[in-house]
DNA sequence: ATAAACCCCGTTCTTAAGTACAGGGTCAAT
DNA sequence: ATTGACCCTGTACTTAAGAACGGGGTTTAT
């Protein structure tokens, strides 16, 4: 069986040493078998656990959320709805953060607008408009974030 | 001159004490004039800075760039023209935001397509993908986040 | 047999925007 | 004159995801 040192493994999964000693601290990543030296010996199953680590979290899953991913991929009791449902929960969730930030932009290109960008910034209609509570500036509390 | 106490600000501008503390130490909002106590004396212009700040926050600045605006606002030989830019800047980064995010639903949309969500987690179309580096489910690295 | 390049462990530091807490003064009313 | 509701200060804690550090062992090559 093949098997790496911890700095091989990082290089190969594309992290560093440390970013492993967190997994483990965290119960991402069972801590390997170690020579009499102590020196982790990592296996292919364990790149492999930590590619899936980074794939996930490069869909904007946190490291919790991943934990909860890999518990249901470790026991076989789960089932793919569990999956399917975190996912969509994930998607629900991405929609909202979306709709926010279009919801500013919208405003912030509003106010964008409406300055020439001419003059000292007394001239300003973008702080004007910031400095004061009027309805007509799209100003309304952008509620939870 | 009317005059608040800090709770009375604070409720006034839908922050908490702590808040305005933070503010302060924060170099946000000048520390007001004080009772003979030491109990700050809060102006309708402290008031009016507050609100500002939080309606800079709602639409998404941080108060480092908050505190850059402010500084714009404070010293009138700044221009207009460098609160467009600022305004403009996180525009754009907003942009980028945005684009990240839709391309992360857009996978996980497809992944979900994929999954019927029916059987165990060893069935599940979802995990078999983030389980492999092919390139035809859109998993390629989601660079910078 | 010693230097370079690894490895280990435990602990502290980082950012953002506060929140919480400990310990103590003050003000108004009873 | 004492209670309750304020106020002050300074310090530590929070979340997320590691990064950095200090101090020390090991392996490999020279």
């Amino acid at each position: 069986m093949v098997q790496f040192q911890s700095s091989e493994l990082a290089k190969k999964a594309g992290v560093t040493v440390e970013t492993l000693r967190y997994y483990h601290k965290e119960a991402l990543l069972a801590e390997p078998q170690k020579t009499d030296a102590g020196y982790r010996q990592y296996t292919e199953a364990d790149l492999q656990r930590v590619l899936f680590i980074k794939r996930c979290q490069g869909l904007g899953f946190t490291l919790k959320e991943i934990k909860e991913l890999l518990a249901l991929k470790d026991d076989t009791t789960h089932t793919a709805g569990e999956v399917k449902t975190l996912t969509q929960e994930k998607i629900a969730l991405l929609n909202q953060k979306i709709a926010v930030l279009e919801e500013i932009k919208t405003t912030l290109t509003s106010l964008v607008k409406n300055c020439d960008g001419k003059g000292g910034v007394s001239d300003c209609n973008i702080l004007k408009a910031l400095s004061t509570n009027e309805e007509h500036n799209h100003l309304g509390e952008t509620s939870s974030c």
